[in-house]
RNA sequence: GCGCGAAUGGCGGAAUUGGCAGACGCACUAGAUUUAGGUUCUAGCGGGAGACCGUGGGGGUUCAACUCCCUCUUCGCGCACCA
C-alpha cells in the first residue's frame, strides 16, 4: 500500500467522469421538491482567491447534501462580467475588455472546475453577454414604463479618478469605496430607479426574513433609514414666506433658540441678496461647496456657520430667533431647514456653544443638571418651561404637540427616509447600455423591444479621460426615435454593474431562454433560493437592491416569489497571520500588500482539492472567520491519508472475497459499539451539514467515527456484514465535504453506482439507545462520582446503588439529605446539610 | 453616539433543551516502528502535591449556570452632523 494516497489523478479523473456524465445537470421536475442553493457569483478577476474556496466549498456542501437527500437541486454559476477592472486593462494594456473579460472567465472556469464543485453548467449566465443583458436592458424599460426610472439634474456623487457618477451606496466615508478617492460633488443629468417607493415594503418585509443574520437586516433597516417626525411651519419676521423644518422632536419647540438652513436652501440667496450678510453669506456657501463629502461629515471639526439677518418666529410661543446657515445641515434631507434646541441636542449645543446663543432647557431629564449643562441632555423626561405641556412625560408631549400643531394648520406628520433613489448612470463603456434615445419632439423614449438588445459599440477608444467612452463611437449614438421616426440620439451612458447581478438568480432558473427574460413556471418553481451563501460586504447594495427588483419583478405578474433570498449565510473572511515591521504578530484578511495570501493553487498541488475543502470546512463554522493555519491543512490531509488507508486495508486485508452481506446480526459489546457510532454519526452529521451549516463539527463526528473504527478492528473478532456497513457509511457521509477521494474508494468497493447519486443513510434509533449509561453522581451539584447502571434504570434503584459507592457513603456519612435529584439516564444529585 | 456580535487550555474551536466544561483538530511530551529523518502506531496533555480551583470581572436565580437575569470591562464589525 502507497504511502499516501494519489489525490492527483482521483480528482482529475473524477472531475473529467462527472463532466463527461453532466452528473449535476439539473431539470425542471414538477412533482419534485426542489432545492435552489446559491453561492453569489463572481467578478472574473482571472485569479480565484481562498474566499472563493470557502464560499463555493459551503455551497457544494450543501447542494451535495441536499441532492443526496433527494430534493431537485438547482446549483449553479456564473459572472458578474461588467465592471471597471476589465476597462482599465484597456487603457493599460490595450486589450479590449470584452477579450480580456473572456480570457479571465476561462482561467477562473477551469479553477472552479478543479474544485469539484456540483454545478449545472448549462445554465452558466455571463453578464457581459448580448443574450444577458439584452434582459437587463428589457427590465430597465419595464421600470420606465413603470415610473420607476426617471432622468434628472441633480448634485451626484463623482469619483474623479474613476471619472464616473457613484450610487450613495457606493460612497464609504466621503470616498469611493472602489479606489478611496475622496468623491466631490457635481451637477449632471441622470437615470435613476425610485427604490424610495419601496422603502417601506423593503424595510417592513424584513421581519418575515427569518434566514437572515440579525445583522445584515439591522444594516439594512438602518441604511433605509425611517424616520418619524413633524414639519412644523415657522413664519419669517418681515418676510411673506414661511420656513418649514423637520424635526423627531416637537416636544422641544420650546427650547428653540435658533434655526439653521443647509447653505444650498434656496431661501438664503434670496434672503441675503443686497443686504450687508451676502458676501459672508456666499464666502460660506462658496467654502462648503469646495469641501469634500468627507470634510464636510467629519466629526472632529468644530461647527461653522454664517447669520443671514433674518429671524424667524416660533409658532408656539411667538419668540423671534435667529436665523443662521451651516453646512452640518443637508439640503438633502428632511426639509434642509431645522429648528435649533440645543439644550437636547449634541450637534445644536455644539453650534450654540461656538456662535454663544441661548440654551434653554425645556425636558428635565432625571441625574442632569440642566443650569450647568456640558452636553446635550437627549435622554427621556418631564416638560419644563414650555407653557401648558409642563409636568407632562416628554413622550406624551411629542404626541399632543404634534396634534394641536397639525389642529391649527401649523405643522403635519412626516416620515423621512435616509434612502435615497438609486442612480444607476455610470459614464462607462463596460457595461449595460442604457436603452433610452432622446428625440427632439418626443423627449425621452425606450427603445422598441425588437431592437433588443442595444449593443455596446466596438468602435470605441479607451483614453481613460472626459466623457463617457460611447461618445466616441461613430455608430452608437446617432439613432431615430421609436417613437416618430425622426433622427434622435441615444443614452451615451451604461449602467452600474449593479443591476447586471440583482436579477441573475432568476434567469439560472431559465437561462437560455431566447425569446423571454425567463419562463415564469420555471421561476415559480425554483425560487425562492433556498440557501444563498456570500460574503457580508454585500449585506446592503446587493442584497437590498436584488430585494427591490424581486419585488418589483413580483409586481408585474412575472413571479410569486416578492423576496429572492429565504435564507442567507454570510461567510466569514479567510485571513491569515504575517509579522509585521516591528515583529508584532497580526492577524489580518489576506491581502496582497500584506503578503499573507495563500494561493488555492498551491494547496491544491501539495495535498489536493479535498484536503482545502476539508480544512476550509473544518476550522471554523462557516459565518466566523478563518485563520489559515498551514499546520491545520496537514491535519485535514493526515485524515483524509487515514480514511484511505482505513479502506484499503478492509478491501485488501480485511474483507475477502465475499462482497455482498446481509442485514448485520449484532449481539457483543464492540458490535453494538460500533452500531452505535455507526448510527450516531448519521444522525450528527444530517443534522449539522443539513440542518444547522455546522460544517466543522459534523467534520469532528467523523473523525471520531473513524477513530472508534481504527479501534475496532484491533479487535481480533470482526463482524464482517457490520464492519462493511460502516465503511460504506463513512464514505457516504464524508462525500459531500471531500467528493474525489470517497467517490473513488466508493468505487474500490465494488459499487457500480456514482456516490453522488447514493441515497444518504436515515440512522436507526434504536441503535442510539445503550444497554447501559454512565450516571454521574452530584453533591450539591458538585461531581463526586461515576456508576455505569442498566439504560433507564428507576430513580430508586439508580438511589440506592449511588449510596452504595465508596465515596458517595463517606461523603454523605455525617450529613442529612434534604432532598434527591434524579435525570434518568444522567444525574443523581444529593442535596444535603 | 446608534446598531450587531464576541470573550472558553499554548492555538483553532466543541458543549443544539440549564445537567460530566474542554469533543475534534493543531502544537507539545514520552514510547514503539525505522540505519536516520519523515511517515505510521500507542499513551499523555486546563491549573494544583492535594482538598479543590477553573468558561473576561462582580453580583443574582437554581439542586445544578459557558448556557438565564442584572452590572461592569475589553475587543471586533457596521452606520453616523439624517434633525
Amino acid at each position: 500500500m502507497q504511502d499516501r494516497y494519489d489525490f492527483k489523478s482521483i480528482e482529475k479523473k473524477w472531475q473529467d467522469i462527472w463532466d463527461k456524465e453532466e452528473a449535476f445537470r439539473t431539470y425542471e421536475d414538477y412533482d419534485k421538491e426542489k432545492y435552489y442553493v446559491l453561492e453569489m457569483f463572481p467578478y472574473p478577476s482571472g485569479k480565484l482567491h481562498m474566499g472563493h474556496v470557502r464560499n463555493y466549498s459551503i455551497g457544494d456542501v450543501i447542494a451535495r447534501f441536499k441532492k443526496m437527500s433527494g430534493f431537485n437541486v438547482l446549483h449553479p454559476m456564473g459572472w458578474d462580467s461588467f465592471g471597471l477592472p476589465a476597462e482599465n486593462a484597456a487603457i493599460k494594456h490595450g486589450i479590449h475588455p470584452f477579450e480580456w473579460t473572456n480570457h479571465n472567465i476561462n482561467d477562473m472556469k477551469n479553477q472552479l472546475f478543479s474544485l469539484g464543485l456540483s454545478y449545472d453548467w448549462s445554465r452558466e449566465v455571463a453578464t457581459y453577454k448580448p443574450e444577458y443583458y439584452k434582459w437587463t436592458q428589457w427590465l430597465f424599460i419595464q421600470f420606465y414604463k413603470n415610473g420607476l426610472a426617471y432622468k434628472k439634474d441633480n448634485p451626484v456623487n463623482w469619483c474623479p479618478d474613476c471619472n464616473t457618477v457613484l450610487a450613495n451606496e457606493q460612497v464609504v466615508e466621503g470616498c469611493c469605496e472602489r479606489c478611496s478617492t475622496p468623491v466631490i460633488k457635481k451637477h449632471l443629468s441622470q437615470w435613476y430607479l425610485k427604490i424610495t417607493d419601496y422603502a417601506d415594503r423593503l424595510l417592513d418585509d424584513l421581519e418575515n426574513l427569518e434566514g437572515w443574520p440579525d445583522k445584515v437586516k439591522a444594516m439594512q433597516r438602518n441604511w433605509i433609514g425611517k424616520s418619524e417626525g413633524v414639519e412644523v411651519k415657522f413664519s419669517i419676521d418681515c418676510e411673506d414666506k414661511d420656513l418649514v423644518v423637520y424635526t423627531t422632536r416637537p416636544d422641544t419647540l420650546f427650547g428653540v433658540t435658533y434655526m439653521v438652513l443647509a447653505p444650498e436652501h434656496p431661501y438664503v440667496k434670496e434672503f441675503t441678496k443686497g443686504t450687508k450678510y451676502e458676501s459672508a453669506v456666499n464666502t460660506y456657501i462658496e467654502e462648503c461647496a469646495h469641501k469634500s463629502e468627507l470634510e464636510r461629515t467629519s466629526l472632529t471639526k468644530d461647527k461653522t456657520g454664517e447669520f443671514i439677518g433674518k429671524y424667524a418666529i416660533n409658532p408656539v410661543n411667538g419668540k423671534k430667533v435667529p436665523i443662521y446657515i451651516s453646512d452640518y445641515v443637508m439640503m438633502d434631507y428632511g426639509t434642509g431647514a431645522i429648528m435649533a434646541v440645543p439644550a437636547h441636542d449634541q450637534r445644536d449645543f455644539e453650534f450654540a456653544t461656538v456662535f454663544g446663543l441661548d440654551i434653554i432647557p425645556v425636558v428635565k431629564v432625571d441625574g442632569v443638571d440642566l443650569d450647568n449643562l456640558t452636553e446635550a441632555a437627549a435622554a427621556e423626561g418631564i416638560m419644563i418651561n414650555s407653557g401648558k405641556y409642563n409636568g407632562m412625560n416628554n413622550k406624551q408631549a411629542i404626541q399632543s404637540i404634534s396634534a394641536e400643531l397639525e389642529e391649527q394648520g401649523l405643522g403635519k406628520k412626516s416620515i423621512n427616509y435616509k434612502l435615497r433613489d438609486w442612480l444607476i448612470s455610470r459614464q462607462r463603456y463596460w457595461g449595460t447600455p442604457i436603452p433610452m434615445i432622446y428625440c427632439e419632439h418626443c423627449g425621452w423614449v425606450p427603445e422598441n423591444d425588437d431592437n433588443l438588445p442595444v449593443l455596446l459599440p466596438t468602435d470605441v477608444e479607451f483614453t481613460g479621460k472626459g466623457s463617457s467612452p460611447l461618445t466616441s463611437s461613430k455608430t452608437f449614438r446617432h439613432c431615430t426615435c421609436p417613437k416618430c421616426g425622426r433622427p434622435a440620439e441615444r443614452e451615451i451612458d451604461t449602467m452600474d454593474t449593479f443591476l447586471d447581478s440583482s436579477w441573475y438568480f432568476l434567469r439560472y432558473c431559465d437561462a437560455n431562454n431566447d425569446n423571454h427574460i425567463f419562463d415564469s413556471t420555471k421561476v415559480n418553481y425554483w425560487m425562492n433560493v433556498d440557501q444563498y451563501i456570500g460574503g457580508v460586504e454585500h449585506a446592503i447594495l446587493h442584497l437590498m437592491y436584488s430585494r427591490f427588483f424581486q419585488m418589483f419583478i413580483n409586481d408585474i405578474g412575472l413571479s410569486q416569489s416578492d423576496e429572492p433570498f429565504r435564507n442567507l449565510l454570510t461567510q466569514g473572511m479567510v485571513t491569515k497571520g504575517y509579522y509585521d515591521s516591528k515583529n508584532n504578530y497580526i492577524v489580518a484578511k489576506m491581502s496582497k500588500s500584506l503578503g499573507n495570501v495563500v494561493s488555492p493553487a498551491e494547496i491544491q498541488n501539495k495535498y489536493g482539492t479535498d484536503t482545502a475543502r476539508l480544512f476550509i470546512l473544518f476550522a471554523a463554522p462557516p459565518e466566523k472567520e478563518l485563520e489559515w493555519s498551514d499546520a491545520g491543512v496537514e491535519g485535514s490531509y493526515r485524515f483524509l491519508n487515514r480514511v484511505y488507508r482505513l479502506v484499503m486495508d478492509y478491501i485488501e486485508n480485511i474483507r475477502g472475497p465475499e462482497r455482498n452481506f446481509s442485514e448485520p446480526q449484532i449481539s457483543s459489546t464492540t458490535d453494538k459499539n460500533l452500531n452505535y457510532i455507526i448510527n450516531a454519526t448519521i444522525k450528527k452529521v444530517s443534522e449539522d451539514a443539513g440542518g444547522r451549516f455546522n460544517f466543522n463539527t459534523a467534520i469532528a463526528s467523523i473523525m471520531e467515527f473513524v477513530n472508534e473504527m481504527y479501534k475496532y478492528i484491533q479487535s481480533k473478532e470482526i463482524n464482517l456484514p457490520l464492519f462493511n456497513k460502516a465503511i460504506e457509511t463513512l464514505i457516504i457521509v464524508l462525500n459531500p465535504f471531500t467528493p474525489h477521494i470517497t467517490e473513488e474508494l466508493w468505487q474500490l468497493l465494488g459499487n457500480e453506482e456514482r456516490l453522488y447519486e447514493t441515497k444518504w443513510p436515515e440512522y436507526d434509533a434504536s441503535a442510539l439507545i445503550k444497554d447501559e449509561v454512565e450516571v454521574i453522581i452530584q453533591i450539591n451539584g458538585k461531581l463526586k462520582d461515576k456508576m455505569t447502571i442498566p439504560n433507564n434504570t428507576e430513580k430508586e434503584v439508580a438511589e440506592k446503588s449511588a449510596k452504595e459507592l465508596d465515596k458517595i457513603k463517606d461523603a454523605l456519612c455525617d450529613k442529612e439529605i434534604l432532598k434527591t435529584i434524579f435525570v434518568p439516564n444522567k444525574i443523581v444529585n444529593f442535596v444535603v446539610k
